[in-house]
DNA sequence: AAAACGGTTGAACAACTGTTCAACTGTGCG
DNA sequence: CGCACAGTTGAACAGTTGTTCAACCGTTTT
C-alpha cells in the first residue's frame, strides 16, 4: 500500500531514481508485454506441448491426436482451437477428419531454445 | 467417454493405428513435457514479463522493479521467488538491498523468437 | 537498543484455466 | 433416408494462479 500513489517513499528514491526513469524509456509497451505473455501461455500447458510435438513433423487427425495421448476428443478440440486463435496450427479438412500440422518453424525453435535452459540446468 | 479405455472404438482406427505407434516412440517423455510447460508458464505472464524487461542489461533493487511496474514490494517478491526457482534470475545481496539481474542469454533468445512469430501474425 | 527501511513469506481471496459432460453440426456409408 | 462417426461448442465444475494483506526477518542508521 506504502508503495502506491505519486509520492514514493522508498528511501533510495534518490539514489536509483535516474535508473528508474531510463528503464521507463527503453521499457516495451504495455501491449507487446501482454501480447508476449499471452503468446507463452499457450506453451505453458503440457496438454498442448503434447499436442504440438504429435503432429510435429506428421499431420494426426483430432482422433488420433486423442487416442495418441489418451484424452477425450473434446479435450483436445479445445486445446486446438486455442492454438489455432494463436496460428501455431492450421488444418485442412480431409472427408470427415480435420488434420492438423505445425504452423510454421518458429514453434521448433523457441521449444529448442527451452530445452537448452532446461537441459543445463538439470 | 467413449474414447476410454483398451479398447478404442474409431473406425480409422486400422489406418492411422501405424501413425499413432510410430508417434508414441518419438514422443518426449512425459516428465520433459512438464518441464517444457513449466519452463513456459514463467513466461506467461505480464508481470513476471515486466520483471525480466526490466532488469535486462540493468540490475536493479526489488523496491525500484515495484516503483517502475506500480506494483507492491510483496506482489514483485513473489514473482522473483518464482524466477528465481526457475534460474532465470540471479541475485546478490548490497546491504540492505537485494539487486536482481537475468541469469543467462537463454532469456533473450526465447523471447527474441516469441517476438518474431507475435510481429509475423500481426 | 530502537527505529526505519528493504525484502520475504504464508494465508486468504478473486480471477483464470483446463477438463468433463451433453448437445450439436457435418460428412460418409449401408 | 437414417445411422455412425469426426469434430466442435458452451456451460459447469475443480484446480491453479496472482495479488493483497499482515506479520516477520535482517541490515543500517541514529
Amino acid at each position: 500500500m506504502t508503495e502506491k500513489g505519486i509520492a514514493p517513499v522508498c528511501e533510495c528514491e534518490e539514489l536509483h531514481e535516474n535508473i528508474i526513469r531510463e528503464r521507463e524509456k527503453t521499457m516495451p509497451c504495455e501491449e507487446t508485454l501482454y501480447d508476449l505473455a499471452d503468446f507463452f501461455k499457450i506453451f505453458g500447458d503440457s496438454t498442448r506441448m503434447s499436442i504440438l510435438f504429435a503432429i510435429d513433423s506428421c499431420p494426426m487427425c483430432v482422433c488420433d491426436i486423442a487416442k495418441l495421448l489418451g484424452m477425450t476428443k473434446s479435450a483436445v478440440s479445445h486445446q486446438l482451437k486455442i492454438l489455432r486463435a494463436s496460428d501455431l496450427v492450421i488444418y485442412k479438412k480431409q472427408g470427415k477428419n480435420v488434420i492438423y500440422s505445425l504452423a510454421d518453424d518458429h514453434v521448433r525453435d523457441i521449444i529448442e531454445k527451452a530445452l537448452e535452459h532446461i537441459n543445463e540446468n538439470n
